[in-house]
DNA sequence: TGCCAATAGGTGCTCATACACCTATTTCTC
DNA sequence: GAGAAATAGGTGTATGAGCACCTATTGGCA
């Protein structure tokens, strides 16, 4: 075989992307276990954080700001708006705009869900050293862009 | 914890969830931009980088080692199955279990992929200070338990 | 003003993810 | 050795992800 093909191992200990995404599958289960009384997924949950401060965003700026896909977003809204946790409208000035809003029932929800956040945080947070979140952060942040 | 909601600068900031989801997104975009002349996306070359060594592995022990769920897994090798760069048998002695080997066309686009997947190794380890690669790894290690 | 490039967003397709629930096979226990 | 428990795996359903390609709207410019 050929020498510069790397075995298992090899791949395993070397490769970011297996790494990152193994590692994302394992934090999002653990999140969605603390979150499923809610009945959202951590997107979604991530989503409604996002619309938070109550501001009308449009579609882009919203999917640029997580760092998602424009069509991903499209799709991952529809089970928000479905339940009444975000709204949506055109934009008055500029018509090719979708504009998000979360709604009322939104933020009940996030409020509700807020002390299960918080303890999925601890889950993932206790699992690392105590200064170790800002330098992953800041890993993750150059790996983002 | 009061049950103050988090803004959106907050979340993104603390939420180690949101943070490690984006940048596997990211990493995995860039990945498949260099293994789409392969036709692969990143968890097919993935799986295939993990069968490398020519043993065949039950399914569930792949699964287990890539850290994916089993069904997850069971989806992943259609299409692998379908181009003929994974086949898969019955255990002889364990009728349950489904051993999966990779195949010569299997090896053989892992041999072709090598240096797309080193330019994309590139693409991310230099984003990334010299030593940074081994305490990422480190702590992506430990959340992904 | 008429046309066209740029921008915002949606759809079709394919693959990725995982829980709940199902079948098949093996192993354990009495 | 029969029946229960454990184990391996697949299916149904729903969401997550993104590229190629489409429409609608806007704005710039000749």
């Amino acid at each position: 075989m050929n020498d510069r093909l790397p075995t298992p191992e090899d791949y395993e200990a070397r490769c970011v992307c297996h790494a990152m995404r193994r590692a994302a599958r394992a934090v999002t289960r653990r999140y969605e276990q603390r979150l499923r009384p809610l009945g959202l997924s951590a997107g979604q949950f991530t989503i409604l954080a996002a619309l938070n401060d109550g501001r009308a965003v449009p579609l882009g700026v919203l999917a640029t700001a997580l760092g998602m896909d424009r069509t991903t977003l499209t799709r991952d809204l529809k089970p928000l708006e479905r339940k009444g946790l975000v709204a949506s409208s055109k934009h008055s000035e500029d018509r090719r705009m979708r504009v998000l809003e979360i709604t009322r029932r939104g933020r009940d929800l996030l409020v509700e869900g807020l002390p299960l956040w918080e303890a999925a945080q601890q889950d993932s947070l206790g699992r690392l050293e105590p200064p170790d979140w800002g330098h992953l952060r800041d890993r993750l942040q150059r790996l983002s862009g």
